[in-house]
DNA sequence: TCTGGGGTCCTCGGGCGT
DNA sequence: TCTGACGCCCGAGGACCC
Protein backbone atom coordinates (compact mmCIF):
# COMPACT_ATOMS: atom_id res chain seq x y z
CA UNK A 1 0.00 0.00 0.00
CA UNK A 2 0.91 3.85 -1.21
CA UNK A 3 0.38 6.46 0.87
CA UNK A 4 0.80 10.20 -0.96
CA UNK A 5 1.40 13.01 1.52
CA UNK A 6 0.76 16.26 -0.09
CA UNK A 7 0.85 19.39 2.19
CA UNK A 8 -1.59 21.97 1.54
CA UNK A 9 -1.13 25.02 -0.53
CA UNK A 10 2.63 24.11 0.72
CA UNK A 11 4.15 28.35 -0.01
CA UNK A 12 0.99 29.59 1.51
CA UNK A 13 0.35 27.64 4.57
CA UNK A 14 3.88 28.14 5.10
CA UNK A 15 3.51 31.83 5.14
CA UNK A 16 0.61 31.38 7.48
CA UNK A 17 2.29 29.63 10.19
CA UNK A 18 3.98 32.48 11.69
CA UNK A 19 1.39 35.25 10.66
CA UNK A 20 -1.62 33.12 12.21
CA UNK A 21 -3.31 36.50 11.50
CA UNK A 22 -3.55 35.27 7.73
CA UNK A 23 -5.80 32.53 8.22
CA UNK A 24 -8.64 32.47 6.37
CA UNK A 25 -7.15 35.81 3.74
CA UNK A 26 -6.19 35.37 0.32
CA UNK A 27 -2.63 34.90 -0.33
CA UNK A 28 -0.25 34.18 -3.15
CA UNK A 29 3.73 33.85 -3.72
CA UNK A 30 5.15 34.74 -6.34
CA UNK A 31 8.45 33.27 -8.24
CA UNK A 32 11.56 34.85 -8.68
CA UNK A 33 11.86 38.10 -9.80
CA UNK A 34 7.88 38.22 -8.31
CA UNK A 35 7.14 37.82 -11.98
CA UNK A 36 4.55 35.26 -11.57
CA UNK A 37 2.42 33.57 -9.21
CA UNK A 38 3.36 30.13 -8.00
CA UNK A 39 0.73 29.11 -5.29
CA UNK A 40 -1.88 30.46 -4.12
CA UNK A 41 -4.57 29.60 -0.80
CA UNK A 42 -7.59 28.47 -1.59
CA UNK A 43 -9.15 31.99 -0.65
CA UNK A 44 -6.71 33.32 -3.60
CA UNK A 45 -8.54 30.96 -6.05
CA UNK A 46 -11.57 31.80 -4.82
CA UNK A 47 -10.85 34.61 -6.87
CA UNK A 48 -10.39 32.80 -10.20
CA UNK A 49 -6.48 33.72 -10.15
CA UNK A 50 -4.87 31.00 -12.51
CA UNK A 51 -1.30 29.26 -11.26
CA UNK A 52 1.40 31.25 -13.27
CA UNK A 53 -0.89 34.17 -13.99
CA UNK A 54 1.74 37.03 -14.34
CA UNK A 55 2.10 39.43 -11.24
CA UNK A 56 1.61 43.05 -12.64
CA UNK A 57 -1.27 42.07 -14.43
CA UNK A 58 -3.39 40.55 -11.27
CA UNK A 59 -1.56 43.93 -9.16
CA UNK A 60 -5.29 45.43 -9.02
CA UNK A 61 -6.89 42.36 -8.19
CA UNK A 62 -4.81 41.79 -5.54
CA UNK A 63 -5.31 45.34 -3.81
CA UNK A 64 -8.57 45.83 -4.28
CA UNK A 65 -9.49 42.47 -2.58
CA UNK A 66 -6.81 42.83 0.08
CA UNK A 67 -4.90 39.77 -1.31
CA UNK A 68 -1.77 38.53 0.43
CA UNK A 69 1.32 38.88 -1.81
CA UNK A 70 4.40 37.16 -1.14
CA UNK A 71 8.10 37.09 -2.86
CA UNK A 72 9.22 33.63 -2.61
CA UNK A 73 10.92 32.55 0.49
CA UNK A 74 12.81 29.31 -0.04
CA UNK A 75 14.93 28.97 3.14
CA UNK A 76 11.53 29.23 4.62
CA UNK A 77 9.65 26.83 2.52
CA UNK A 78 13.43 24.67 2.61
CA UNK A 79 13.21 24.32 6.12
CA UNK A 80 9.49 23.66 6.60
CA UNK A 81 9.44 21.30 4.16
CA UNK A 82 12.60 19.24 6.24
CA UNK A 83 10.66 19.19 9.40
CA UNK A 84 7.15 17.54 7.73
CA UNK A 85 9.74 15.00 5.48
CA UNK A 86 11.48 14.43 8.89
CA UNK A 87 8.32 13.61 10.88
CA UNK A 88 6.56 11.48 7.97
CA UNK A 89 9.12 9.37 8.03
CA UNK A 90 8.83 8.13 11.30
CA UNK A 91 5.66 6.71 10.08
CA UNK A 92 6.97 4.23 7.59
CA UNK A 93 9.68 1.85 6.98
CA UNK A 94 9.95 3.73 3.20
CA UNK A 95 9.70 7.31 2.35
CA UNK A 96 10.33 8.56 -1.02
CA UNK A 97 10.73 12.40 -1.07
CA UNK A 98 9.08 13.05 -4.19
CA UNK A 99 8.91 17.36 -4.06
CA UNK A 100 9.42 20.27 -1.46
CA UNK A 101 5.80 19.39 -0.39
CA UNK A 102 5.15 15.86 -1.45
CA UNK A 103 5.98 12.44 -0.47
CA UNK A 104 5.18 8.77 -0.57
CA UNK A 105 5.01 6.33 1.85
CA UNK A 106 4.98 2.76 1.58
CA UNK A 107 3.32 0.27 4.11
CA UNK A 108 4.03 -3.06 4.06
CA UNK A 109 1.81 -5.88 5.49
CA UNK A 110 -0.39 -3.26 6.91
CA UNK A 111 -4.18 -3.69 7.95
CA UNK A 112 -5.75 -2.01 6.00
CA UNK A 113 -8.80 -1.14 8.19
CA UNK A 114 -6.32 0.61 10.76
CA UNK A 115 -5.42 2.86 7.97
CA UNK A 116 -7.66 5.30 8.58
CA UNK A 117 -6.71 5.65 12.31
CA UNK A 118 -2.70 5.83 11.45
CA UNK A 119 -3.87 8.43 8.69
CA UNK A 120 -5.53 10.60 10.74
CA UNK A 121 -2.69 10.14 13.49
CA UNK A 122 -0.02 11.45 10.95
CA UNK A 123 -2.38 14.83 10.16
CA UNK A 124 -2.36 15.41 13.42
CA UNK A 125 1.48 15.42 14.59
CA UNK A 126 2.43 17.27 11.22
CA UNK A 127 -0.26 19.86 12.19
CA UNK A 128 0.58 19.66 15.58
CA UNK A 129 4.43 20.05 15.19
CA UNK A 130 4.57 22.25 12.24
CA UNK A 131 1.34 23.81 11.38
CA UNK A 132 1.17 22.89 8.17
CA UNK A 133 -1.57 21.37 7.03
CA UNK A 134 -1.80 17.79 4.75
CA UNK A 135 -3.87 15.63 2.52
CA UNK A 136 -3.66 11.91 2.38
CA UNK A 137 -4.69 8.84 -0.38
CA UNK A 138 -3.65 5.42 0.10
CA UNK A 139 -3.22 2.85 -2.59
CA UNK A 140 -1.88 -0.04 -3.94
CA UNK A 141 -0.05 1.74 -6.46
CA UNK A 142 1.61 5.28 -6.61
CA UNK A 143 -0.63 6.88 -9.39
CA UNK A 144 -3.37 5.61 -7.47
CA UNK A 145 -2.35 6.93 -4.32
CA UNK A 146 -2.26 10.18 -6.53
CA UNK A 147 -5.68 10.33 -7.53
CA UNK A 148 -7.04 9.23 -3.67
CA UNK A 149 -5.16 12.40 -2.43
CA UNK A 150 -6.55 14.11 -5.18
CA UNK A 151 -10.06 13.21 -3.87
CA UNK A 152 -8.67 13.73 -0.46
CA UNK A 153 -8.64 17.68 -1.67
CA UNK A 154 -11.09 18.24 -3.46
CA UNK A 155 -13.66 17.17 -0.78
CA UNK A 156 -12.18 18.09 2.58
CA UNK A 157 -15.21 18.05 4.43
CA UNK A 158 -16.47 14.94 3.47
CA UNK A 159 -12.71 13.35 3.69
CA UNK A 160 -11.56 14.92 6.29
CA UNK A 161 -8.25 15.29 3.84
CA UNK A 162 -7.94 11.56 3.92
CA UNK A 163 -9.37 9.23 1.01
CA UNK A 164 -8.66 5.64 0.86
CA UNK A 165 -8.52 3.40 -2.17
CA UNK A 166 -8.86 -0.46 -0.94
CA UNK A 167 -11.88 -1.70 -3.27
CA UNK A 168 -11.94 -2.39 -6.20
CA UNK A 169 -15.57 -0.28 -6.49
CA UNK A 170 -13.43 2.80 -5.13
CA UNK A 171 -11.35 2.24 -7.48
CA UNK A 172 -13.23 2.13 -10.68
CA UNK A 173 -15.22 5.11 -8.86
CA UNK A 174 -12.65 7.44 -8.48
CA UNK A 175 -11.27 6.71 -12.13
CA UNK A 176 -14.83 7.66 -13.53
CA UNK A 177 -14.42 10.55 -11.45
CA UNK A 178 -10.75 11.82 -12.37
CA UNK A 179 -10.56 13.59 -15.64
CA UNK A 180 -7.99 12.32 -18.22
CA UNK A 181 -5.64 15.34 -17.77
CA UNK A 182 -5.43 15.39 -14.05
CA UNK A 183 -3.85 11.66 -14.78
CA UNK A 184 -0.57 11.96 -12.78
CA UNK A 185 1.70 11.72 -16.03
CA UNK A 186 -0.87 13.01 -18.67
CA UNK A 187 0.11 16.24 -19.56
CA UNK A 188 -1.60 19.14 -21.60
CA UNK A 189 -0.52 17.00 -24.73
CA UNK A 190 -1.09 13.94 -24.17
CA UNK A 191 -4.69 14.75 -22.52
CA UNK A 192 -5.53 16.48 -25.64
CA UNK A 193 -4.75 13.62 -28.25
CA UNK A 194 -6.61 11.28 -25.62
CA UNK A 195 -9.68 13.67 -25.54
CA UNK A 196 -9.99 13.42 -29.35
CA UNK A 197 -10.21 10.24 -29.38
CA UNK A 198 -12.55 9.84 -27.00
CA UNK A 199 -10.95 9.26 -23.26
CA UNK A 200 -12.26 11.72 -21.11
CA UNK A 201 -11.89 10.14 -18.06
CA UNK A 202 -9.19 8.12 -16.06
CA UNK A 203 -11.42 4.84 -16.25
CA UNK A 204 -11.83 5.66 -20.56
CA UNK A 205 -8.32 5.08 -20.54
CA UNK A 206 -7.71 2.13 -18.83
CA UNK A 207 -10.13 0.35 -21.22
CA UNK A 208 -8.01 0.90 -24.42
CA UNK A 209 -6.36 -1.99 -25.23
CA UNK A 210 -2.45 -2.81 -24.05
CA UNK A 211 -0.69 -3.30 -27.36
CA UNK A 212 -2.49 -0.12 -29.04
CA UNK A 213 -1.18 1.93 -25.41
CA UNK A 214 2.50 1.13 -25.90
CA UNK A 215 2.60 1.58 -29.71
CA UNK A 216 0.72 4.77 -30.17
CA UNK A 217 1.92 6.13 -26.99
CA UNK A 218 4.97 4.62 -25.42
CA UNK A 219 5.91 2.62 -22.50
CA UNK A 220 5.10 4.85 -20.01
CA UNK A 221 1.68 5.23 -21.12
CA UNK A 222 1.10 1.85 -20.93
CA UNK A 223 3.17 1.51 -17.40
CA UNK A 224 0.14 4.35 -16.38
CA UNK A 225 -2.88 2.13 -17.77
CA UNK A 226 -1.37 -0.81 -15.30
CA UNK A 227 -0.86 1.89 -12.36
CA UNK A 228 -4.32 3.04 -13.14
CA UNK A 229 -5.68 -0.72 -13.12
CA UNK A 230 -4.20 -1.45 -9.65
CA UNK A 231 -1.28 -2.86 -10.57
CA UNK A 232 2.07 -1.59 -9.42
CA UNK A 233 4.67 -0.48 -11.89
CA UNK A 234 6.03 1.84 -10.21
CA UNK A 235 8.28 1.47 -7.27
CA UNK A 236 9.59 3.45 -4.37
CA UNK A 237 12.73 5.33 -5.50
CA UNK A 238 15.62 6.17 -2.69
CA UNK A 239 15.28 9.68 -1.47
CA UNK A 240 18.56 11.81 -1.63
CA UNK A 241 20.02 9.54 -4.41
CA UNK A 242 22.70 11.93 -6.38
CA UNK A 243 21.36 13.81 -9.07
CA UNK A 244 22.26 13.18 -12.95
CA UNK A 245 22.25 17.29 -13.91
CA UNK A 246 22.37 20.06 -11.56
CA UNK A 247 21.33 23.87 -13.00
CA UNK A 248 21.35 27.09 -12.23
CA UNK A 249 19.48 29.40 -13.83
CA UNK A 250 18.05 32.95 -13.35
CA UNK A 251 16.21 35.50 -15.06
CA UNK A 252 17.35 38.89 -14.93
CA UNK A 253 16.10 42.41 -13.63
CA UNK A 254 17.06 43.66 -16.11
CA UNK A 255 17.98 42.76 -19.65
CA UNK A 256 21.70 42.96 -20.27
CA UNK A 257 23.85 43.55 -23.17
CA UNK A 258 27.65 43.46 -21.63
CA UNK A 259 29.95 40.78 -22.18
CA UNK A 260 31.29 41.22 -18.44
CA UNK A 261 28.11 41.32 -16.51
CA UNK A 262 27.11 37.94 -18.27
CA UNK A 263 30.43 36.40 -17.43
CA UNK A 264 30.26 37.73 -13.62
CA UNK A 265 26.65 36.08 -13.59
CA UNK A 266 27.97 32.93 -15.56
CA UNK A 267 30.77 32.32 -13.15
CA UNK A 268 28.58 32.57 -9.94
CA UNK A 269 25.87 30.37 -11.58
CA UNK A 270 29.21 27.92 -12.11
CA UNK A 271 30.55 28.38 -8.70
CA UNK A 272 26.89 27.51 -7.24
CA UNK A 273 26.70 24.49 -9.13
CA UNK A 274 30.10 23.17 -7.96
CA UNK A 275 28.91 23.91 -4.22
CA UNK A 276 25.79 21.29 -5.28
CA UNK A 277 28.17 19.27 -6.88
CA UNK A 278 30.16 18.83 -3.73
CA UNK A 279 27.17 18.46 -1.32
CA UNK A 280 26.28 15.49 -3.14
CA UNK A 281 29.59 14.44 -3.46
CA UNK A 282 30.05 14.00 -7.01
CA UNK A 283 32.00 15.37 -10.19
CA UNK A 284 30.88 16.37 -13.46
CA UNK A 285 32.72 15.89 -16.88
CA UNK A 286 30.74 18.42 -18.99
CA UNK A 287 29.38 21.65 -18.78
CA UNK A 288 26.39 23.26 -20.45
CA UNK A 289 25.93 27.20 -20.60
CA UNK A 290 22.90 29.00 -22.44
CA UNK A 291 22.01 32.22 -22.57
CA UNK A 292 18.47 33.84 -23.95
CA UNK A 293 17.06 37.49 -24.78
CA UNK A 294 13.69 37.67 -23.96
CA UNK A 295 11.46 35.83 -25.64
CA UNK A 296 8.62 38.13 -24.99
CA UNK A 297 9.73 41.14 -25.59
CA UNK A 298 8.53 40.82 -30.00
CA UNK A 299 10.71 44.24 -30.53
CA UNK A 300 13.86 42.79 -29.65
CA UNK A 301 15.87 40.79 -31.95
CA UNK A 302 15.89 37.17 -30.20
CA UNK A 303 18.82 35.05 -29.70
CA UNK A 304 19.09 32.10 -28.00
CA UNK A 305 22.55 29.52 -27.80
CA UNK A 306 23.92 27.14 -25.85
CA UNK A 307 27.15 24.97 -25.71
CA UNK A 308 28.22 21.81 -23.96
CA UNK A 309 31.62 22.20 -22.99
CA UNK A 310 33.54 18.88 -22.19
CA UNK A 311 35.83 18.91 -19.54
CA UNK A 312 39.01 17.02 -19.61
CA UNK A 313 38.84 16.05 -16.10
CA UNK A 314 36.22 14.94 -13.48
CA UNK A 315 35.99 17.91 -11.59
CA UNK A 316 33.88 19.73 -8.75
CA UNK A 317 36.50 22.88 -8.20
CA UNK A 318 34.13 26.12 -8.60
CA UNK A 319 37.04 27.91 -10.31
CA UNK A 320 37.55 25.10 -12.73
CA UNK A 321 33.61 24.94 -13.48
CA UNK A 322 33.77 28.81 -13.71
CA UNK A 323 36.94 28.59 -16.22
CA UNK A 324 35.05 26.16 -18.50
CA UNK A 325 31.82 27.78 -18.25
CA UNK A 326 33.61 30.99 -18.91
CA UNK A 327 35.32 29.57 -22.24
CA UNK A 328 31.83 28.43 -22.90
CA UNK A 329 30.19 31.84 -22.67
CA UNK A 330 33.18 33.59 -24.37
CA UNK A 331 32.14 31.06 -27.79
CA UNK A 332 27.99 31.68 -27.82
CA UNK A 333 27.97 35.11 -26.58
CA UNK A 334 27.26 38.00 -29.24
CA UNK A 335 27.17 41.88 -28.60
CA UNK A 336 23.73 43.41 -29.86
CA UNK A 337 21.54 41.45 -27.99
CA UNK A 338 19.62 42.01 -24.66
CA UNK A 339 19.85 39.09 -22.55
CA UNK A 340 17.12 38.29 -20.14
CA UNK A 341 18.35 34.93 -19.37
CA UNK A 342 21.50 32.72 -18.79
CA UNK A 343 22.48 29.15 -17.02
CA UNK A 344 25.06 27.12 -16.11
CA UNK A 345 23.80 22.92 -15.96
CA UNK A 346 26.63 20.58 -14.90
CA UNK A 347 25.77 17.18 -16.89
CA UNK A 348 27.36 14.07 -17.28
CA UNK A 349 27.95 13.63 -13.47
CA UNK A 350 30.14 10.53 -11.62
CA UNK A 351 30.87 9.79 -7.90
CA UNK A 352 33.66 11.85 -6.37
CA UNK A 353 34.98 8.80 -4.64
CA UNK A 354 34.96 6.78 -8.45
CA UNK A 355 37.21 10.07 -10.18
CA UNK A 356 38.87 8.37 -12.92
CA UNK A 357 42.45 10.69 -13.26
CA UNK A 358 43.77 11.20 -16.95
CA UNK A 359 47.53 11.24 -18.07
CA UNK A 360 47.42 14.66 -18.97
CA UNK A 361 45.34 16.73 -16.99
CA UNK A 362 43.85 16.57 -14.10
CA UNK A 363 42.05 18.76 -11.30
CA UNK A 364 44.40 20.74 -9.26
CA UNK A 365 44.56 18.74 -6.05
CA UNK A 366 44.71 22.46 -4.08
CA UNK A 367 41.43 23.19 -5.22
CA UNK A 368 40.22 20.45 -3.10
CA UNK A 369 41.18 21.78 0.51
CA UNK A 370 39.94 25.37 -1.03
CA UNK A 371 36.43 24.42 -1.57
CA UNK A 372 36.01 22.38 1.55
CA UNK A 373 37.54 25.48 3.75
CA UNK A 374 35.04 27.90 1.12
CA UNK A 375 31.77 25.66 1.78
CA UNK A 376 32.32 25.29 5.54
CA UNK A 377 32.80 29.52 5.53
CA UNK A 378 29.53 29.51 3.67
CA UNK A 379 27.60 27.15 6.34
CA UNK A 380 28.92 29.04 9.21
CA UNK A 381 28.48 32.45 8.10
CA UNK A 382 25.50 32.41 5.53
CA UNK A 383 25.26 31.40 2.09
CA UNK A 384 27.28 32.86 -0.97
CA UNK A 385 29.97 35.08 2.00
CA UNK A 386 33.07 33.87 0.49
CA UNK A 387 33.23 33.91 -2.93
CA UNK A 388 35.63 33.70 -6.10
CA UNK A 389 37.29 36.82 -6.82
CA UNK A 390 35.94 37.15 -10.33
CA UNK A 391 32.60 37.62 -8.52
CA UNK A 392 31.41 41.35 -8.12
CA UNK A 393 31.17 42.02 -4.82
CA UNK A 394 30.70 45.23 -5.11
CA UNK A 395 27.31 44.72 -6.43
CA UNK A 396 24.66 42.86 -4.48
CA UNK A 397 22.42 40.89 -7.51
CA UNK A 398 19.55 40.89 -5.58
CA UNK A 399 16.07 39.31 -7.18
CA UNK A 400 13.26 41.30 -7.10
CA UNK A 401 11.86 40.41 -3.70
CA UNK A 402 10.01 43.45 -2.82
CA UNK A 403 7.16 41.16 -0.59
CA UNK A 404 9.61 38.84 1.17
CA UNK A 405 9.20 37.57 4.72
CA UNK A 406 11.58 37.09 6.81
CA UNK A 407 13.27 33.89 7.64
CA UNK A 408 11.87 32.71 10.48
CA UNK A 409 13.00 29.50 10.77
CA UNK A 410 16.31 29.45 9.44
CA UNK A 411 18.05 33.26 10.47
CA UNK A 412 18.52 33.94 14.16
CA UNK A 413 18.03 37.95 13.09
CA UNK A 414 14.98 37.31 11.79
CA UNK A 415 13.35 34.69 14.37
CA UNK A 416 10.05 35.45 15.55
CA UNK A 417 9.36 37.19 18.64
CA UNK A 418 6.38 35.92 20.73
CA UNK A 419 5.07 39.61 23.55
CA UNK A 420 4.16 38.15 26.52
C1' DT B 1 8.76 48.07 -17.34
C1' DC B 2 7.36 43.54 -15.37
C1' DT B 3 6.22 36.48 -17.84
C1' DG B 4 10.24 30.97 -12.52
C1' DG B 5 13.55 27.31 -11.61
C1' DG B 6 14.95 22.65 -11.39
C1' DG B 7 14.50 18.10 -12.44
C1' DT B 8 13.42 13.06 -14.88
C1' DC B 9 12.68 9.75 -18.49
C1' DC B 10 11.69 8.29 -23.22
C1' DT B 11 11.90 8.26 -28.31
C1' DC B 12 14.02 8.96 -32.47
C1' DG B 13 17.51 9.16 -35.79
C1' DG B 14 22.32 9.09 -37.18
C1' DG B 15 26.93 7.09 -36.80
C1' DC B 16 29.48 3.16 -36.29
C1' DG B 17 31.13 -1.67 -35.62
C1' DT B 18 30.25 -6.45 -36.66
C1' DT C 1 36.26 -5.30 -51.14
C1' DC C 2 31.51 -4.14 -51.06
C1' DT C 3 26.82 -4.26 -49.19
C1' DG C 4 22.90 -4.88 -46.24
C1' DA C 5 21.05 -6.07 -41.71
C1' DC C 6 21.31 -5.48 -37.06
C1' DG C 7 22.40 -3.74 -32.53
C1' DC C 8 24.52 -0.35 -29.61
C1' DC C 9 25.60 4.28 -28.25
C1' DC C 10 24.85 9.03 -28.13
C1' DG C 11 22.78 13.62 -28.60
C1' DA C 12 18.72 16.34 -29.44
C1' DG C 13 14.24 17.15 -28.59
C1' DG C 14 9.90 16.36 -26.46
C1' DA C 15 6.99 15.03 -22.89
C1' DC C 16 6.13 14.98 -18.11
C1' DC C 17 6.51 16.44 -12.88
C1' DC C 18 6.63 19.92 -8.82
Amino acid sequence: MFALVDCNNFYASCERVFRPDLNGKPIVVLSNNDGCVIARSNEAKAFGIPMGAVAYQYEELFTKNNIQVFSSNYALYGDMSARVMNLLSQFAPEIEVYSIDEAFLQFDKCDYIKLDEEALKIKRVVSKSTGIPISLGFAPTKTLAKAANRIAKKFPERTNGIHIIDTDEKRIKALKWLAIEDVWGIGRRLSQRLRNIGVKTAFDFTQLNDDWVKKKMSIVELRLKHELEGKPTLSMLATGAPKQNIATTRSFDHNYKELSILQERVSTFASICGEKLRKQKSCCNAIMIFLHTNGHRKDLPQYSQNIIIKTPFPTNSSIEIAEFALAGLAKIYKDNYYYKKAGVVVMDITPESKKQFSLFANSNPKHAVLMTAMDKLNRNMGNQKVKLARHDLGRTWKMKQERLSPRFSTNLKEIITVMA
